[in-house]
RNA sequence: UGGGGAAUGGUGUAACGGUAGCACGACUGGCUCUGGACCAGUUAGUCUAGGUUCAAAUCCUAGUUCCCCAGCCA
């Protein structure tokens, strides 16, 4: 691979893995206790708990192939085979269906492995590669042809598929089709040891050419392969498919319910074909619809494209839907699984709104993030009736949601920086900020009211305020009562830490960057303001020493975290993970 | 025009012959030292047409629309 390697993080922020699998996990792993409706595949399985199939088992298992990063997608799929099996007291494994080696590496099982562990699940003892079954498929290949039920064919790719027929014509027989068993054994043999360049034959199996389902059509079980293997090295040099390898795997394993994707539906009545012929246990394939996203795309083969291409910087880029880049966004994996929760499961082709997952990671922050100020885009304001050289330590809750939390203190000094855009010099109506003449409250510390403008002689850009400020309101009251209604956040000049802040956005500009019209490429939609750099924004001092994926919530901004790759001590960087609801963007975007 | 699936507010998802509910979004209002959070409320839905039934999202019939399948990818 010549891909960027996103970086191997251990915010020790996190919890570790499975300690709270426990939300979807009744201890004794009986019947849960169900106050919440059943999905689809959960009435299936307690319909088989109920008839005393698999003998009460339950037992699933989540299969990627490891061809790439994990995506948000896959989060729905391993908090739906983790969750199940929790929730019915059984066992799920993590097997990497690694049967081609030219797409796949070592890098991607690692990478999935951290990402399966860092959503919260453990597979405990149970890691299986259908490479390790290798042999074992090999020997029912045998037995199929043994069986007079696979053959050796010598048609070439292109012959295979004109003999395939098409959707609404038969496919005709391959002219090797009735070669006799020895010959055929002989033959597969000499596959396995090397004799014949890729690609010159296959072992198909022999099914039906007439088959309304092309899976049926005589598929191909093994092919040539010179290649080595992640894992088996050079060992083989025939491959076997995945849709003989995927069904007795999960057959090995003694799954019970085998759960994949809505496109594997057609495949269904091949692995029964097989798990027949070979006469051996019989899991449940069940299908549900993958997950979509509105403002992103969610096929690895998109990924990829994207991060060679250097439309984003790594697979763990924060704009990306891959779990790592999720991660070094700032989402913790329970806003992850609480999102997996509320989306359900069905068998319909869905496209959900990515404020969905917004919504999941705030809720989760705004119950555990502390607070603390920071200024994005600095104004300089002075207040010109304060003490010149005068420090107060001023305190500040730092999480309202959440008391035990505590207080710190924070400085404040004559001179401050605040928001450049809490401040206007010709208010529009309902903006209720700093403007000239008006009073504000100074989150935590003072009222200050507006008394002069200072600007650049050349540009005419506003470079300074200055205030005066009301002693009797120390700490944010009004003794007497007064309303205000504006309270903004600061910091004080000569304490705050330089920061660089990054903003993100929707990678794409639009909600479904996969519509593209005639001669168009989804790459035409990448959201050019997906990423803006703050370079000098201001963060209060107590965030000095901030921990390398610690997370806060930036009073009246939003959350942001200490990004894992690029913050140093003396230079933190902050990636935003999602910004706060803003109900004044929206007011002003009507007012427009 | 073969086969396999699927259709419930804007978006998801429940209801399994008996009051169409929940979440997100949108919109009101309340509260607030975060225009955050929180609280209260409003909006809005059973693909169509027939049929069975006291009663249909649910059962039956016929249509419509959408998705998947012609890799020696998974």
């Amino acid at each position: 691979m010549d891909t960027k390697k996103p970086t191997q993080q251990k915010p020790k922020s996190e919890r570790p893995a499975a300690a709270d699998a426990k939300s979807a996990e009744p201890a004794g792993g009986t019947a849960p206790e169900t106050s919440r409706s059943l999905n689809f595949i959960e009435q299936i399985i307690e319909e088989d708990l109920r008839t005393g199939r698999f003998e009460g088992r339950v037992h699933t298992r989540f299969p990627p192939e490891p061809n790439g990063y994990l995506h948000i997608g896959h989060a729905k799929s391993i908090c739906l085979n983790f969750g199940l099996a929790a929730r019915y007291g059984g066992l799920c494994n993590l097997r990497f269906d690694d049967t081609n080696p030219s797409k796949e590496d070592i890098e991607y099982v690692e990478s999935i492995m951290d990402s399966v562990r860092w959503l919260g699940f453990d597979w405990g003892d149970r890691l299986y590669y259908a490479s390790d079954f290798f042999e074992q498929l090999y020997e029912w290949a045998v037995q199929l042809i043994r069986a007079g039920k696979a053959y050796v064919c010598d048609l070439t790719a292109d012959q295979i598929r004109e003999h395939r027929g098409t959707l609404t014509a038969p496919g005709k027989n391959s002219p090797y089709r009735d070669r006799p068993i020895d010959e055929n054994l002989d033959l597969f043999r000499r596959m396995r040891a090397g004799e014949f360049p890729d690609g010159a034959r296959t072992l198909r199996a022999k099914v039906d050419m007439a088959s309304p389902n092309l899976n049926m059509r005589d598929p191909v079980l093994y092919r040539i392969l010179h290649a080595s293997h992640h894992r088996t090295g050079d060992r083989w040099c025939i491959y076997p498919m995945y849709d003989f390898t995927h069904g007795q795997s999960d057959s090995i394993e003694r799954i019970t319910h085998s759960i994949c994707t809505l496109e594997f539906e057609n495949h269904r009545p091949l692995y029964d074909w097989f798990l027949d012929e070979l006469g051996i246990y019989h899991p449940q394939q069940i299908e549900f619809a993958r997950l979509n996203l509105t403002y992103t795309v969610m096929s690895k083969r998109r990924l990829l494209e994207l991060v060679e291409e250097e439309c984003v910087n790594g697979w763990d880029d924060p704009r990306m839907p891959t779990l790592v880049g999720l991660r070094r966004r700032g989402y913790t994996p329970e806003a992850i699984r609480g999102f997996c929760e509320r989306i359900g499961v069905a068998k319909f082709n869905s496209v959900i709104d990515v404020a969905v997952l917004e919504n999941s990671i705030r809720e989760d922050l705004n119950r555990r993030a502390p607070r603390v100020m920071a200024v994005l885009r600095p104004l300089k304001l002075v207040i010109d009736n304060y003490p010149e050289g005068q420090v107060e330590e001023l305190e500040a809750v730092n999480n309202p949601e959440d008391p035990a939390a505590g207080t710190r203190k924070v400085p404040f000094s004559r001179v401050l920086y605040i928001e450049q855009d809490d401040f206007r010099e010709a208010p529009p109506k309902e903006f209720f900020r700093l403007a000239p003449g008006r009073e504000v409250r100074l989150r935590y510390a003072y009222l200050v009211t507006c008394t002069s403008v200072v600007k650049d002689e050349r540009t005419g850009q506003i470079v300074e305020l200055h205030c005066t400020y009301d002693p009797a309101t120390r700490g944010g009251n009004t003794p007497d009562g007064r309303k205000v209604k504006g309270t903004i956040h600061w910091v004080a000049a000569q304490h705050a830490l330089k920061a660089e802040v990054r903003l993100y956005d929707h990678l794409f500009s639009v909600p479904d960057p996969s519509d593209v019209p005639a001669g168009g490429d989804y790459r035409d939609f990448l959201n050019p303001k997906s990423l803006e750099v703050l370079s000098d924004a201001r963060v209060e001092p107590s965030l000095a020493g901030a921990a390398a994926g610690s997370r806060y919530q930036f009073e009246r901004q939003g959350y942001f975290c200490v990004d894992a790759v690029d913050s140093r001590p003396e230079r933190l960087v902050f990636n935003r993970t999602v910004s706060l609801r803003d109900t004044w963007a929206k007011i002003e975007k009507k007012q427009k």
